[in-house]
DNA sequence: AACACGGCCAACCGCCTCACG
DNA sequence: ACGTGAGGCGGTTGGCCGTGT
């Protein structure tokens, strides 16, 4: 209050696809400061961003637990079985998936896991049978959305004794993690990054373009010796955030 | 080779809740 | 008790890319 600033002030924000020198800005910052408040980080990191675009960025993108590459079957499994306890509540169904964001669980929900379903004559927010009259014609699916599904959505919203909202998780994100941050130091051993070259085997749309020089050549010239973010996954359940903020401000 | 189409996913939007003054 | 901003969340969009024609 009190005349704070808004996070999203847009004017004279850069917005869309974020460059290679952005995530490097980014990512050097928080490892090295933390997160003071998402709304100061653009400022003190140098990037013409909200605080929000940034926040997002970091968590969707550039966190150093992600579980990086698809969803294995197993994975998408539970996902249909959190689902179909929790509704749509992605995050508290990626709560149950360490290294896993909320909107990679969405986007696999919508574009594969949802299909999935309605192959095995399965509503996908029911996930009690489709009724015979809707599961015949490729035509038909195209509108299953529509109509007796999406009463079908408010009924499931009905039994779901509404948990939006509250904070009540089952099973909080990260609970119980230990303190690696001096794993996670030792690891990347380049904090001070001009090596926060995090390597990742996704070929991000901007992470091999226009590489800075702070990258070390050899990821450049030889992307087959990439580091894989899966080099991380040990670490998975035991990262914890706040380790970072611990012997690298 | 050129174009159309559909799938995928990163990023944005807008709303909600919580914390704080 | 109330107003406000930050952060969190889910829905949606737009662009890229692969595949088919």
């Amino acid at each position: 209050m009190m005349g704070r600033q808004t996070c999203c002030d847009k004017i004279g924000l850069k917005r869309g696809p974020w460059t290679i020198e952005e995530d490097h800005k980014l990512m050097n910052f928080i490892l090295k400061n933390g997160i003071p408040c998402w709304r100061l980080v653009p400022n003190l990191a140098g990037l013409l961003r909200c605080g929000k675009s940034c926040r997002l960025r970091w968590i969707n993108y550039l966190r150093p637990d992600l579980k990086r590459g698809a969803l294995t079957e197993a994975e998408e499994d539970m996902i249909i079985q959190l689902h179909s306890r929790f509704g749509n509540r992605w995050s508290k169904i990626a709560s149950h998936f360490p290294g896993r964001t909320d909107n990679e669980i969405k986007n696999c929900w919508n574009t594969r896991i949802k299909k999935k379903l309605k192959v095995l004559g399965l509503d996908p927010i029911t996930h009690k049978p489709i009724e015979r009259s809707r599961v015949f014609s490729t035509k038909d699916k195209g509108v299953f959305e529509s109509n007796s599904s999406r009463n079908q959505e408010n009924n499931f919203e009905l039994n779901l004794h509404d948990n939006r909202g509250s904070r009540d998780d089952e099973m909080p994100q990260r609970e119980g993690i230990s303190n690696i941050g001096q794993q996670f130091n030792e690891m990347w051993g380049c904090l001070d990054v001009g090596s926060s070259a995090i390597p990742q085997t996704k070929p991000s749309n901007t992470f091999y373009a226009g590489m800075s020089e702070d990258f070390p050549q050899h990821w450049i010239d030889s992307p087959n010796n990439l580091l894989s973010w899966d080099g991380l996954n040990h670490l998975e359940g035991i990262f914890l955030w706040e380790s970072l903020e611990i012997g690298v401000g």
